[in-house]
DNA sequence: GATATGTGTCAGACTTTTCTGACATACGAC
DNA sequence: GTCGTATGTCAGAAAAGTCTGACACATATC
């Protein structure tokens, strides 16, 4: 994630994927080390559904990566860790981001 | 906004403000310079409320600044420019940054 | 079998954000 | 006065995001 690589709907992803207080302490929590889903649940006290939901967010913006394991007793087991990335943003990153940032009423498709 | 003032509200709304296309828009086009709002909203091709309102959650933010000033000729116009931030996100800054994010059930006021 | 653990997904309700159109003010020029 | 510019604000609609409760599955243990 350098400022050379940043398009604009990465820097979009990765902001929105942040602007929540849940995903903030999901990540602050994955910080530590991998963990799996229901676990992760109950220690940040909310509930499961909600905690895939915003996962899911985190992991479109590739702000965590996520793998289904086996654990030795056979169960399935959902591990979720924090890729270590380094978001920067300033005014000058934001307006070289622009040119690779989607228009609002696009919807692809347009390349006659 | 260096990592160590950075409190869990401040990155909230700072990701929160970023977390649009059209805010994106606003502060690239402001880090070229300062310009004022009836102006900018003609050249981003949106309406004037609409840009008001943008303005102001990046204001709130600490993103952009705005002032009131009077022209040569005695009218009131209002010009925006861009805070010169540097804001710095990873897995362990926002973790460091926890500790001052607010509660989403927590309306302060409860100090008996 | 029943109970515990883990996984994923869905519909519907609820809340927040986004956006428009209309209204208000003030100033200068015709 | 009327027309143009600028400013700000408001109510209500529309869209997007958030959250719960229930459902599905699988595996291990009692």
């Amino acid at each position: 994630m350098e400022p050379e690589e940043l398009t604009g709907a990465a820097l979009l992803a990765a902001c929105s994927a942040l602007a929540n207080p849940h995903r903030l302490r999901i990540l602050g929590a994955l910080a530590d080390g991998r963990q799996y889903v229901s676990l992760l649940a109950r220690q940040l006290g909310m509930s499961r559904p909600l905690l895939h939901m915003h996962l899911q967010k985190l992991q479109s913006a590739g702000l965590v990566k996520g793998s289904l394991e086996l654990s030795e007793d056979g169960r399935a087991v959902k591990y979720f860790e924090a890729v270590p990335f380094t978001l920067q943003v300033s005014p000058q990153i934001v307006k070289a981001a622009l040119p690779t940032l989607p228009v609002p009423g696009d919807h692809g498709k347009e390349t006659d």
